[in-house]
DNA sequence: GTCTATAAATAGATAGAC
DNA sequence: GTCTATCTATTTATAGAC
């Protein structure tokens, strides 16, 4: 095999042995193993087990550039959709999570041990949203469309819902799901639970539409 | 030093250095030495290293026994205090979380892993605050004060505000956090979200009065 | 109870043949 | 490029003196 493709392979088996064992809990046997080859390999490509880890921080960390939140939302926020702002926001990241799941546990893994992979996507990445969403609240508080509250707050908390519903999905998968909901659904719900609220109160209820909504809400389930 | 004692003093440091850099991540020797003995002590008081291990699942899962939810919020269901309810139930998360983060980081390091510690938790306390949680939102739901939305999907967008918003605070504390705000405040806010919503849209205002509330809700800021 | 010394196994990493 | 064999350091765990 060659020569960079076989590079490629071994990242791939590292990848998921350590968002699955976290990068002490693996060891490079297991690596090479799961590879099909040898130990020696991936020493051939790969000079310390600290290396491997770094060319997988660097490809994932480059692959994250990619999720721009700016690019996917621009649109709906210069609109002021708030609806498209959010749904989109919350779909794009519980899609990317279910279609890469490793890179959620990898990442956890990198924070709990405050590794280099954590870091980045933090500058890069999570402080952009919390800065650009929350100036789109402010934005919008101006407006007198939303309430007087804390921007980041609101950020915060929609932000929490979203991930801790993909890491849900992510460590609890199978069996043990207590919600089983689509991307789409959940998406759509969350955005609704964040800009028109729960409660009835206070409110003359252009919400009872909703729940005659496109597809059934009361089938989703434990 | 006596033996219960040592005992638990070797079990106190390891719990932190495990909570620090996961199960594998942390060696016997380093236990000793945090505890200040020899690492023959830490073998003479637990045969293995798993059985250390086994010792701090089990203190922490009899810990966690305490933290019954229904103790705590039974009289606010009781009268059907919505606000009560999930303030309360939030802010006993954060202030639990705030008080041991070591348990946190040792339950995401112990979901990681697939270990004994995330599914015992998750058996004996997340499935059951979902579920009372979920009943409590029927009810409302029956009584007209809460709109037809899937209550598991209330319970996880709420659950998932707070605690998202404790795993910030414990893994990116100190200089990067995004969001300063006390746990009183956040429970508040939250639970304001949760039932009242952002938006002021379709709502005669009585949201004003609490940009007055009692304390500045503005100097929270990054 | 506590230590030093050490055994036994495993980890990361290298040498050198093919 | 790939393997087997091996080295070295570390890690878990034990023996035995005090």
């Amino acid at each position: 095999m060659a020569g960079g493709e076989r590079r490629r392979q071994i990242l791939r088996l590292a990848v998921r042995l350590f968002s699955q064992r976290g990068f002490r809990g693996t060891t490079t046997k297991e690596i090479a193993l799961a590879a099909g080859v040898s130990e020696a390999m991936v020493f051939r490509h790969f000079a310390t087990k600290e290396e491997l880890y770094s060319a997988i921080i660097d490809h994932k960390a480059c692959s994250g550039d990619e999720r721009d939140p700016y690019q996917l939302v621009a649109e709906a926020i210069a609109r002021k959709d708030d609806r498209a702002v959010f749904e989109q926001l919350a779909l794009d990241a519980l899609t990317q999570n279910e279609c890469d799941p490793d890179f959620q546990r990898l990442l956890l893994h990198s924070a709990l041990e405050d590794h280099k992979l954590a870091q980045m996507f933090w500058e890069k990445f999570v402080r952009r949203v919390y800065a650009f969403l929350g100036d789109y609240i402010r934005q919008r508080q101006r407006d007198g469309a939303m309430i007087q509250i804390e921007p980041l707050v609101v950020v915060r908390a929609f932000v929490g819902m979203v991930i801790h519903h993909s890491l849900n999905n992510n460590l609890w998968d199978r069996k043990r799901r207590l919600l089983k909901i689509s991307n789409q659904d959940a998406a759509r719900e969350f955005t609704d639970i964040l800009l028109r609220g729960v409660t009835t109160t206070n409110r003359r209820n252009g919400l009872s539409k909703k729940a005659t909504g496109k597809n059934s809400r009361k089938k989703s389930s434990r």
